[in-house]
DNA sequence: GGAAGTCGTTCGTCAAGGCGAACACATGGA
DNA sequence: TCCATGTGTTCGCCTTGACGAACGACTTCC
């Protein structure tokens, strides 16, 4: 498969109107009060909670101000929380590499989104992955050593006690510069 | 800081505008070549380029299929996602004694529940934590130095690597045992 | 030069989104 | 019971987004 790009399937009309629901629903908010808050009409809150009609920007926007929930969070499908593990990731992989060990030691849970890693580097190639599924965050905080982390393009030297986040779905890229460097790796998706 | 939700400023038109110019541009596309394989209007599309406008969710969306952009791309300015806290910078919590620093690295969003601190210990009184709420879940990586970490009647001896768990809602320990113990500490609750 | 092509903008028209009021329905007191 | 309050829906009206055509600016080629 490519990247799994934008779903294709239509504007997603019915996502929108059930991610409306079931935030307002969570807010303990009633379809007048959320509409009043928003400065819309209720009956324009209505007909969009019901899949019929096709909001602008500015109408989905105050909304998704309103429910304080992220404007893309509306329109794209709540994550599928479909825990991955590549090959390769798992705990079974103890290293590719000589010179590269990862320890998975909390995986996640089917409800949580977070595994924590104990990255240990030695210098020479980078260790590069490929994206993650779209979403992932990672965190590194470096313990003991000196390492190049982040974005492949453009990575940050870390030394001990840095932290450093970027986002999983692109190329990222730790490449150790002292021996016997060790980091932490917390990963999580939405 | 606490949760950056939403960014509050108004409708991001003068964003998707900008957005649009740009990928439509990075694509190589002109805006009637782009407006013909999206479906819509040129002239629509040459203002939501200027900034005028308010498109509808269907609009954009048959944009961001067109340009294959992920529709929150649109909408959300593209930050800079990767952020670095280098050691001694960042929020420092609970100084209140000199042996014992707390620093927030990556705090949890609302509906995410996870935050990151990096700890920074020095031998000396033990740093004792009351219990969290109920299902709050903590783990330690410990990056340097040597510490007693856990439940408070029976803490473990960590190492440089070394990893536990431990339940947050019952009262837990951190208790350097060698001058600047540095760990890493994910507080999850669900 | 000027005819033909493309670029992006602007204008008039039309349909659709958004609005407020009225509506049906359920609850809960007095 | 009746009235009051709150829920979410449906109805006409009006503003506005989207459309297609025409436009000026620019390049290319004969």
């Amino acid at each position: 498969m490519a990247h799994d790009e934008n779903p294709p399937g239509g504007p997603p009309l019915a996502v929108i109107a059930a991610s409306l629901q079931r935030e307002r629903r969570r807010a303990g908010l009633s379809l007048a009060e959320v509409a009043r808050r928003a400065g819309i009409a209720k009956s324009t809150l209505s007909q969009l909670e019901s899949g019929t009609g096709n909001p602008s920007v500015e109408t989905l926007w105050a909304l998704s101000v309103t429910l304080d929930v992220p404007f893309a969070q509306l329109v794209e499908p709540p994550r599928p929380r479909v825990q991955v593990i590549r090959a390769g990731e798992g705990p079974a992989l103890a290293a590719e590499r000589a010179d590269y060990v990862t320890t998975l030691l909390a995986s996640s849970p089917p409800n949580t989104r977070r595994d924590i890693y104990l990255v240990s580097a030695q210098p020479g190639a980078a260790r590069e992955s490929d994206p993650h599924m779209p979403g992932v965050v990672e965190h590194v905080v470096l313990s003991t050593g000196r390492a190049l982390v982040g974005i492949a393009e453009d990575p940050v030297e870390l030394a001990p006690g840095d932290y450093v986040t970027y986002p999983g779905d692109v190329s990222h890229v730790f490449r150790a510069l002292e021996p016997d460097t060790l980091a932490v790796l917390v990963s999580e998706h939405r």
